[in-house]
DNA sequence: TGGCGGGATGTGTACGGTCACATCCGGTGG
DNA sequence: CCACCGGATGTGACCGTACACATCCCGCCA
């Protein structure tokens, strides 16, 4: 044997190759190809010889050298306007976790800030290291407009729930949970409801405040123009002061959990009662959202579903079936303490409120 | 923007090179390559045809080959023990865009369960990649173990505060934090207080428990066992109920916001006032805390400083200089709500709570 | 005027794999 | 008995780039 203590050598000698591994096991190296990538065709017998001698080298596969050659990275981009709440980190999470599953691995851009420059910026980073495929947890309609501008042969999955059907969305469905949450409360018998939506270059703000609307619609209610809202629960709290200046209405529609949760701050300040009062619902269940005081009434996200669902559709592209998929998951309502009946009308409540 | 005229071709062609560019812009194909890599020695005309040239083809560097001849992948490594809470998402959207600005990307795998397997795979993943250098947001002992067995060779930069000079370090001061919410507690004239810790196999939650003991005992306080929960907001709601069994403290420290969570919530459904009856700390400063009911009083961690300077540690590691650091940031206290003077001592209370 | 030096540019080679094709081999059927 | 076949294995070329080195050209000074 040329290397004694192979695995640990002097340092500086680089790293073994497939041919140091073929040269150890007394094959070709591209019998130890074949080992590696599993070809059927190689005798039990040589395919341990030289899995020994991988072991024995500590060989590991180069990725640049296979990627140069194959054109493949196994990289696959995921563009994210915002990796901090907690929907998108989840959902990365969960396609980094598929991803691996697959052997491929997961590279992250996160747009800083919502303008096309950084959106440039960012989508430019991910093809630079040709990946394979590209995942978008950036529902705002920019980055949308942005991606239109890339080569379609690029595998691609979006994530949001825009109802367009090209073929390579998947997406809680936002306006039926919007819907849900609506209807909870006008089951409640609410009839004045504030909805504070989420911006408005959000896809999925846009679509919540679809579902909103629709379902008052069908119901006859009475339309009032809907807040639009940052996401933050600092903006929910001043919205929620702000909504109090003329408090018309019985219950508050938040487009996600945090807005929700200033809201409840807002209100709770202002002496209110929360759902004696006012009733709040959110939007994403958040694992805090039991523990609010009180504990919100909210839309179910399931997001675990959606990486590996995500994963799955990209890696159907990139590996050939060019079948289209528009796929859309089912929110679910839970009922907590922050909804109830309205109270008994009381024309001069605002009046009252703020004497 | 994709490509204007030429680049759109039949579809199939392969992606030009570099010597497309050279053949495009009559120069050879090692000009080429000194513009790209920004070399000095070349006249101004000569770069000015090359990126024309590489403008009218589209070029983009192949990674791979990039990474095949070099040898740098120009990739970082981030091990995740989880993706989904806030401090950690946001440190990593923090390297992940320091990073980008020094034109490295990132990849990330996450450890499903703190056991040695998801150690090892989610370790192993990133070695496959041939990463040049690995942050660590795991502070997880035996993360910490694993991480002993790699090369020495590997760039690497851990975030924790264990204290340990290891030279390869950055954190925010979790025992000066720690401290500062139980000195606050104390100043206050507590003297009997809870302290809600973190997983024990979390660097950070054994340091901050480090860090409340260290004080009490400096103030001649009795010590009480700390209670040891998982982070979840669940689970602080379970330890407030449990706590209220013998209640015979006037404050409590939990280790994270969401514990603290869950115990304002636990302590709202056993009737008691915050801060009236008890006081509670949190730690992180999550953007909801101040949203919380009442607004708590937590201790800030900077994470938008962490990434920054994380990533400008590697690299400098990665480029050669074996500069060696430990560096640690201060955390600040955010007296907010939740925290006051103890009530006045009444021997009965834990009896009169539950009668 | 010719050698010389240095900036600008070109040529060969290696990086570590995979693919297409060639080769070898033992068994089988005509 | 031999051509043939297919499974198992080996050989040559190539992917796109950077590095080391060779070459070229020009102005300068002796």
């Amino acid at each position: 044997m040329t290397d004694p203590g192979p695995p640990a050598t002097s340092g500086q000698s680089r790293a073994p190759n497939i041919r140091d591994v073929a040269r150890e096991a007394g094959v070709s190296y591209q019998t130890v190809s074949r080992v590696i990538n599993g070809s059927p065709s190689i005798r039990p017998a040589t395919r341990q010889k030289v899995l020994d001698a991988i072991d024995e080298l500590g060989y590991r596969p180069n990725q640049a050298a296979r990627a140069l050659v194959t054109s493949r990275s196994r990289v696959i981009g995921v563009l994210l306007s915002d990796a901090r709440s907690y929907g998108p980190s989840f959902t990365l999470q969960s396609i980094e976790v598929a991803a691996r599953a697959k052997d491929y691995f997961v590279s992250t851009a996160t747009i800083a800030l919502p303008d096309p420059p950084s959106i440039r910026s960012a989508l430019d980073h991910l093809m630079r290291q040709n990946i394979d495929g590209l995942v978008v947890i950036a529902p705002q309609t920019r980055v949308f407009d942005a991606i239109q501008q890339l080569s379609p042969d690029l595998p691609l999955v979006t994530l949001e729930a825009s109802g367009r059907k090209d073929g390579h969305t998947i997406a809680i469905d936002q306006e039926q949970g919007a819907r849900l949450a609506t209807r909870h409360l006008i089951e409640l018998g609410h009839t004045e409801i504030e909805h504070l939506a989420g911006p408005q270059d959000w896809i999925e703000a846009q679509t919540r405040m679809d579902g909103f609307l629709a379902e008052i619609r069908e119901n006859d209610l009475g339309t009032r123009p809907p807040i639009l809202g940052d996401w933050t629960a600092d903006f929910g709290y001043y919205a929620g002061t702000q909504m109090l200046g003329r408090f018309d209405f019985t219950a508050v529609f938040a487009s996600n959990d945090q807005m929700a949760l200033g809201v409840l701050h807002a209100f709770r300040d202002a002496g209110l009662d929360v759902p004696g009062d006012v009733s709040v619902v959110g939007f994403d269940d958040v694992p805090d959202a039991r523990h609010f005081w009180p504990p919100l009434t909210t839309v179910r996200q399931r997001f675990e579903l959606l990486g590996a669902r995500c994963v799955d559709m990209l890696l159907g592209q990139i590996e050939g079936d060019e079948q289209r998929y528009h796929e859309l998951i089912a929110a679910e309502l839970v009922v907590r303490g922050s909804t109830a009946p309205p109270p008994p009308h009381d024309p001069d409540r605002a009046f009252r409120r703020f004497r």
